[in-house]
DNA sequence: ACGAAGAATGACAACGTTGTCAAATAACTT
DNA sequence: AAGTTATTTGACAACGTTGTCATTCTTCGT
């Protein structure tokens, strides 16, 4: 198997002894076709190494095969993953995977996206937060039928595929965590509240702080923004406070990168005087000194998942299930061991 | 301009009446087309809003109107640059940008990149260091005659567009900008032994030692691998040593950021008692704290140049020119201010 | 065992471009 | 002014798929 040469439908029709239209179908997976024909047809192909041309399909069937993945939310970790995901899933496919900023603060971002709809028709569609909260957008993918996931909607759309994982629930592990190694006094430092995961996790953080029996007015609630620069206006709070908090969960790793720094600087050890714990697994967080204790989603799973459920949709013109939680995984480091 | 409705070639021709070829001839810039009809051509084209099919020209013309960025240097920022440029030059021009890791760690990775070419033509390439640097890499690609630009290669091939910054000047800027501010012991980390950019830039921070009288002696030298990590131990090296070095030069970004942190572990403040420079003028040297004083290089503007060059060498199977020098520039910040 | 209905198959024309090659036109030569 | 040559144009057949619709096989009910 895996020649070269430009092997065409025409070549593994002859061969099979079937007529091209069949070979179609079978690549397609389109109903119609005895089984028998569709195994022979597979095993012809693979002898002989064959892969459609995508060219002729899109041009063929005015489909794009293109999935696209719309966000507004830079952290190139966080894309990187979904893209390695997506592509997993397409290249088996033979979709291609792009991705595309969608900035919701300009005004225009409605029309941007309609221009980008018309100027490069897309067969599917996966938005990751903020986006995929976005009723504009959701509703303008919807109006032109287009197959859509979200990753992590704040709240979930029945027309649409949702991956998620329990942000409350994980948000409530990471406090857990912090609970179980002794910490009392503990601080919650929240992301931007257009993120409503941030509010998630806070939820998750004050229903252990309930579970546990500890005081509310021994814990901390710092508004922040996703950024590292608020991790460091988040410690000076904290410093400048006479809580004697010992126990901090950012709602991401760049605030909790943010406040170690401002710790250090301010002669406070890490995670000796102060533990931290971040969110979302990032390689910062991994490479950090000390690294960071945070929680993993299995971003890349979600987002091969969601464009492989994606795919079946436009294959199938039909979705089986619309809801998949998954499971999240504390990555424990030196930042609170 | 600017409507909807997917117009053909056909239109174009019957509203500016000529043949369907000729108006194809303008949208390839080929040649042997009177300057008058281009011009009709063109503005019944724009007053009409066409863009031409791709899938379609694809399958006619067996080009892939695809460029790809082969790179194995993971650091999101700098491909996110490059990623950015291309798409500039690219969708201007109807191409497609591309990116995919080309892992020179694993033993098979000349077979990686024949699979790949293979399986997805590609009609340009873009090599980024260090595969820019890799002969075996390069020789596949203009065995095939692709066109191929080289970003900041260590040597120049003649066969092929290199964009570049001069690593050595840059170096010996930063460290003059070190010694400018009376900084007279100095520590240079360099990056990985892969990296070519990495010893020029060495040698113009001994070029500047050696122009600005300093005593070699009270220099050092460390070798790092470009990692955050590696910017702890180098800062351990330094610290161990009694050369009171108060200036340090790290070959990257990341490296600058491991040296502050471990001197704000160590109680040492920066930039009071020791001043770090950077290289590259990432996103975490602009969100460090304090900010990191970097030289920046227009990545963004070398890509779409490069991308550019690329899209003509492929349309008039010639290209004028194959060295192109880019300016960079110190971002002054607060670890050097 | 005979239709009727449904499932499986194939012939052939799109799809919107570019390549090829011949025809028409312009630009020189002498 | 006629003969050459170069430039410009266009007709028509690819390119490798899928859509449509007619045809052939199955299956099932009676």
């Amino acid at each position: 198997m895996a020649q070269d040469k430009n092997l065409t439908i025409q070549d593994i029709a002859q061969k099979a002894g079937v007529s091209i239209k069949t070979v179609s179908r079978v690549f397609n997976n389109s109903p119609n076709v005895r089984q028998q024909k569709r195994d022979l047809v597979l095993g012809v192909a693979k002898e002989l190494g064959y892969r459609p041309n995508i060219s002729a399909r899109q041009l063929a069937s005015k489909r794009s095969f293109v999935l696209i993945h719309f966000y507004d939310n830079p952290n190139m970790d966080y894309l990187a993953g979904i893209y390695d995901g997506m592509r997993e899933a397409c290249s088996e496919q033979g979709y291609y995977a792009v991705a595309e900023r969608l900035k919701l603060k300009n005004r225009s971002y409605k029309d941007a996206l309609l221009d980008y709809l018309t100027r490069n028709p897309v067969d599917g569609v996966i938005l990751s937060p903020p986006i995929s909260d976005d009723k504009a957008v959701i509703r303008e993918i919807e109006k032109r039928d287009i197959p859509c996931a979200l990753i992590s909607p704040g709240v979930k759309k029945r027309n649409c595929i949702n991956v998620f994982i329990d942000e409350k629930m994980a948000g409530q592990k990471m406090a857990e965590f912090l609970i179980d190694r002794g910490h009392t006094k503990l601080a919650f430092i929240s992301g931007l509240d257009s993120h409503s995961a941030s509010a998630q996790r806070e939820a998750g953080f004050w229903a252990a702080v309930e579970a546990h029996g500890l005081k509310r007015k021994d814990m901390m609630r710092i508004g922040g923004d996703f950024s590292m620069q608020s991790g460091f206006t988040a410690f000076n709070a904290l410093a400048k406070s006479n809580k004697n908090i010992t126990g901090v969960f950012a709602a991401n790793d760049e605030m909790a990168i943010g406040t170690i720094i401002a710790a250090l600087r301010a002669g406070k050890k890490v995670p000796e005087e102060m533990s931290v714990v971040g969110f979302d697994d990032s390689a910062f967080a991994r490479a950090m000194w000390p690294p960071i204790t945070s929680l993993a989603q299995p971003i890349e799973d979600m987002a091969k998942f969601s464009a492989q459920k994606i795919i079946d949709w436009i294959d199938t013109k039909d979705r089986e299930q619309s809801h998949y939680e998954f499971a999240t995984e504390i990555m424990v480091r030196g930042s609170c061991p």
